[in-house]
DNA sequence: GTAATGTGCAACCTGTTGGTTGCGCCTAGT
DNA sequence: ACTAGGCGCAACCAACAGGTTGCACATTAC
């Protein structure tokens, strides 16, 4: 999966990490055990996730004393989002082209 | 996985079902032999992938005779680009307060 | 210095998933 | 009537993903 949009629709396939991200995106930044704290799952588990978030350019680590810190950076959702824009795009497209197809063979 | 985004995501995760929705994008509508043609791989994996696009609401089949055909229902994308979005302005938001309060204790 | 807190890494287990093959059932041509 | 094309279902397989436990290393607090 080197593709970029792709690694983004695989995290956010996992229902903890849409969590992780909810979680981030309402506070500043949190650690690994934090966000473990309100999940039933064990903090590698989180950790697991956040390696996968990061993976896809979703989030970024930084290392403060003893802790380190997790932040959301939401780039990488314009392009998944732009993808998503596409294919319904041409979607609609056709769809009309149809619609227009039909206004003409019965007026 | 019962949370009807969470399934959009699911099934916008694998490379081949993400080829699969473009490629009904494209044509109005197509078989599961059609699309297979066109992947690396048999009918049958073809067809397990349009079941999970059905159950993500994003495929619909009609029976035609001895051919079963697929066509897009895009809908559902609406639903997870809110998603996104809501995380992604969620953020933005808290950056644009941090900016705010950094600028009045800097001015 | 020592105890406590927080992290990272590795091994391991288990369920799921993407894929295949094989078969039987319809439907459509001839 | 019979043959060929197209689908669906079931069994099976290898690989992966999410999760856990155990441990070693770093950093703060006392």
């Amino acid at each position: 999966m080197s593709d970029p949009t792709g690694r983004v629709f695989d995290a956010l396939a996992d229902p903890n990490r849409r969590y992780v991200l909810e979680a981030l995106a309402a506070r500043e930044t949190a650690t690994a055990t934090e966000l473990a704290a309100e999940l039933p799952v064990t903090r590698q588990a989180v950790a697991k996730h956040l390696a996968a978030l990061n993976h896809a350019g979703l989030v970024e680590s930084r290392r403060e004393g003893r802790e380190t810190l997790y932040q959301l950076t939401p780039a990488p959702l314009g392009a998944a989002m732009d993808w998503m824009a596409s294919v319904g795009a041409d979607w609609d497209a056709r769809l009309a082209a149809l619609r227009k197809h039909l206004r003409s063979r019965r007026p």
